[in-house]
DNA sequence: AGGGAGGATTGGAACGATCCAGACGAAGTG
DNA sequence: CACTTCGTCTGGATCGTTCCAATCCTCCCT
């Protein structure tokens, strides 16, 4: 931590210290192969003296890459069971310490409608911007749900960047990405519940249009099919909403008395539990109910709500090794990659 | 978005453009009001049609300054309803967007038990190297809860930092801090229920040794003694989970038959919520529970849990704004500012 | 008309690292 | 012994911006 008239040390204070020239140092830090051992151990304890960290502004500036990896996070809507976001950053935050990246939070502007019109939020503004100015050197972006107008910017200005999600609406999308296979994720709760003695097992999900919701319903209702179980009647569809949850469980319980429901999410299997809750029956003992994404909510939620579980700590490690690899420009084989979700039992089934 | 050559344009690009000097257009960026109207048209009008960003690198370099802030993201506890980090973290990052800023997330490695054990982890080593590496221009920090190494460490040596707590265990800090109120939401929430007609209200808690944990509890005591209702063996501490909420609430209802109970966090107030649902009782309707954090869980949980609820985005903006005057050497005036949080009423009250 | 004053603009130097081409020995080869 | 080879190390140039001091221009005053 020595430090001399007040100012960091730079490569040229390790140099005078250690009787080298800039250039070894620097090679020291960066290619240490090329040193001699006993020059080597010499720069090091220099280093080690004098406490000096390579000032990243101007490793920066000259090999043109920060070494930063932006990520987009997004207002979270309130009360929408969204926890999702925490287990992956922190992983994400992770792996990119071990491969010896950081991670750049950014936000859009609001788009507050009643805005002096002119200037038009672009989203994609953002991203070019940071790029240009080369504050990061690629993205991770995660908001694919819907299609989404960045993945197909960022691949047409040759950005790196690899999506949490696959590029459901477009099949010509050559970027690499990582997903969890919703579909058989809901299969698992699904089968669950049959083992259980399940017969009548409704689906509870979102409106169509969400590529994502349709995938996580086409796992329920595959697996209905193969154990010649019926659907018909037994499935509603609305917003990611508590309210809906619970509207949907009221008029299903009412008209087709399904003995479970899989969720498309855990906001929307907490509304199921308000509508049990309301009609005096338990989750467990009375109706089974499953949800999607593990969030915090259903861990704690007596009596603990079943959920399909992502392994977001495995997306991360995947996402950041492809990035690694892009950016190292070694040859990327796989463009894609599906991983697996697991079901976590608890009290609700 | 035009190029030239392949390479992202300069300010020597966007010199040449206008017509004028590399330094005009520097000054177009950071002081306008030193060039003639006519100019600054000029120059504007060829830094939109080059699509030019100021390369940050250089930028910072030649400044010292970085324009990112730094915050550890810690491991959460899985189980624990911590989704305050979430809330504040948006908030933190909208904020210094605001002021030009934008949020480096980094961690610690983990502490593996198992390692090398010759490399310590020193928790403050990280702080250290992004603080000489010019990565940050200063810190966050948030984890103040029980005391903290970091905010000694950093004010001794003169880092930029705002906490995002009071500095409990050191009378002697000088540093700037944000805090929340916990004793006056506590109070908050027994009031509430002294309304409400309850006079046998317990305090479920943290061991001793937790500062934020005594603080809170001395807001249900006062508010106790103000209304002269009995406190004694009303009152249990233990972890911050689920777990000890159930077993307390337990023993608390076999005991000493509060009607309502009042929480230290939503974790304990869900496991008071386990131990009604394990004894049939329905919160809101037979017995009143009150939680701290105001939570996702407490907002999806049937029937809704009361909570007190923390105003983070207050506090990422106050944060902010303390940063960002310390760092433009603007004189700070306030040391600490204590905000207060407000109350949820849900259905289990 | 000459001399300041002050605003507008400019070119060179600097920030601290890496890239590049070349220098220096020591070792190997004909 | 001269010549190449290879491993090691070095000095100058460079990345793109801002700082600094100097210059130019314009306008006003005497």
């Amino acid at each position: 931590m020595a430090e001399r008239n007040g100012r960091a040390p730079t490569l040229a204070t390790v140099a005078d210290e250690a009787g080298v020239s800039r250039q070894t140092v620097s090679n020291a830090l960066n290619s240490p192969h090329l040193l001699r051992a006993d020059t080597l151990e010499r720069v090091q304890r220099a280093i080690e003296t004098l406490g000096y960290s390579p000032n990243r502004a101007a490793r920066s500036l000259r090999t043109r890459s920060s070494h930063l990896i932006g990520l987009r996070i997004d207002p979270a809507a309130e009360g929408t069971a969204n926890a999702l976001m925490d287990r992956f950053l922190h992983s994400l935050v992770d792996s990119s310490r071990d491969a010896g990246y950081h991670v750049l939070l950014f936000s859009s502007p609001a788009e507050e409608p009643g805005e002096t019109g002119a200037a038009a939020p672009d989203p994609v503004a953002v991203y070019s911007d940071l790029l240009r100015s080369t504050a990061v050197d690629a993205f991770v972006i995660t908001d694919t749900y819907r299609g989404n107008p960045q993945a197909g910017w960022l691949e047409a200005h040759q950005a790196p960047f690899v999506a949490f999600g696959r590029p459901w609406d477009d099949p010509d999308a050559t970027h690499a990405w990582v997903d969890v296979d919703g579909r058989a994720g809901v299969s698992l709760a699904v089968e669950h519940l049959v083992e259980r003695g399940h017969t009548r097992i409704a689906w509870i999900g979102w409106q169509r249009g969400s590529f994502i919701g349709e995938d996580r319903r086409a796992g329920w209702l595959d697996t209905m099919h193969a154990h010649h179980l019926p659907t018909s009647r037994l499935s509603a569809r609305g917003d990611d909403t508590l309210d809906f949850g619970r509207r949907a469980a009221r008029a299903l319980l009412e008209s087709e008395r399904p003995t479970a429901f899989v969720c498309a999410s855990d906001t929307i299997a907490m509304g199921v539990l308000h509508a049990l809750d309301g009609a005096d029956l338990r989750a467990g003992r009375d109706i089974a109910v499953v949800g999607f994404d593990d969030s915090i909510a259903a861990q704690v939620v007596p009596p603990g709500l079943t959920s399909v579980r992502q392994p977001l700590e495995q997306v991360a490690i995947e996402i950041i090794g492809l990035l690694d690899k892009r950016l190292s420009h070694q040859p990327v084989l796989e463009q894609g990659l599906l991983l697996s979700p697991t079901l976590v039992v608890r009290g609700s089934s």
